[in-house]
DNA sequence: ACGCCGTTGCACAGTGCTGTGCAAGTCGAT
DNA sequence: ATCGACTTGCACAGCACTGTGCAACGGCGT
């Protein structure tokens, strides 16, 4: 019965999570990288990782699922009996900002592979709430822009994908960069910047 | 003599061309297009584009070059003797989205292949004066962003990028999204949407 | 000490791509 | 009609990657 508690979990479990974690950093980096690169870069054979997942698409799978149970949380709490279009976009922003990796992994496999384009899907329903949520923004004035809402999510989204690039490369600190991406999306909306600037500074305290 | 003129050029030097503007439209469908997709889509045998380019990095190379000098042409074209810095990044992106395609093509290619991040080398002289001009707006406050120009340079990159996809999608007719993306990377900049649309609106009657 | 389970190392078939060589074809120009 | 160039079709070697099979090895619990 001690076989099932801690004693099986932390030998080859733990090695599978390890797995799991050093795919998602190795695939942020190159969406091509081989089952070779995974495997040395989590310090085992490429035969061990057959061991835990049947082929290389089951292993992104497996993460793809993650990511999106990981982002749809993140974006769901930050819109909780929120009236404020407005505040609700910046709680998302900053709520998504924490899993900004896999949020990333996502955008950096959608955009690839006809088969992996079942990610869109999977996103949908966030990426519908998200709409939603801009959609009221903009008939109640709150947001003002030329783009109809569908459109200015995708503004937003490479919005965020472009301010993790600036931290990348040391433009920004990571800290600052989750209150500047939300100020950002607000302006982007429309928001004028000081309201933008008083509204998330309220929200990070 | 003749054939110097437009006999050899016709027959073969518009068939290279004819690759070219092929493998651009294909590669921005698939970054990691093979050279047989692109001769096949080219209406011509893979040993043929091999005829014309020694190899496919040499193709790319090549694809690249005109890209780059297309967009600094039109980025350069698009603020010459300009003073307000918001006329001038408007006319710059009502230029660029004139070539959006060669754009795209760098964009989707430079994000990948640590190879091929010789493009990026190849942009910093256009990024540099769009990241001067961003700057410039900063100092004289007609440019209001917590993001430093650098960083926003990045995140009008991006936008840009998301405007386009919006009319792959259908969102948007090709025919105003070239304002709706300045009045956007405008707005984003910290220009009222008012004096942002009406700004556009006037240098594209 | 024994057995189990995960791991390793190796070997293998299959696939898809690149780049090259060569013989035969095609089309325009002379 | 013939020359020259571009093109085609095919064949080939090389490489990198995916999955799979199998024998041997390792530790950890019993």
């Amino acid at each position: 019965m001690t076989s099932m508690t801690t004693g099986s979990t932390s030998r080859a479990d733990a090695n599978r999570r390890r797995i799991l974690d050093v795919a998602l950093a190795e695939l942020l980096r190159d969406p091509d990288a081989s089952m070779d690169q995974i495997a040395r870069a989590a310090g085992v054979v490429r035969r061990t990782v057959y061991g835990h997942f049947p082929s290389r698409e089951a292993l992104i799978s497996t993460l793809v699922d993650e990511a999106v149970q990981a982002l749809s949380a993140a974006h769901a709490a930050g819109r909780e009996g929120v009236g404020d279009p407005a505040e609700a976009v910046a709680r998302s922003v900053l709520a998504v900002w924490e899993i900004a990796d896999r949020y990333r992994l996502l955008v950096a496999l959608a955009q690839r592979t006809v088969t992996m384009q079942g990610i869109r899907e999977r996103l949908t329903p966030v990426r519908d709430e998200s709409i939603g949520l801009l959609q009221r923004g903009l008939d109640e004035n709150v947001f003002v822009s030329p783009l109809p809402a569908p459109a200015l999510a995708y503004v937003h989204e490479q919005t965020l994908f472009a301010v993790m690039e600036a931290v990348n490369d040391g433009l920004l600190t990571a800290q600052e960069a989750g209150r500047c991406a939300a100020v950002t999306v607000l302006t982007t909306a429309g928001v004028p910047a000081s309201r933008a600037t008083e509204l998330v500074a309220k929200l990070n305290d």
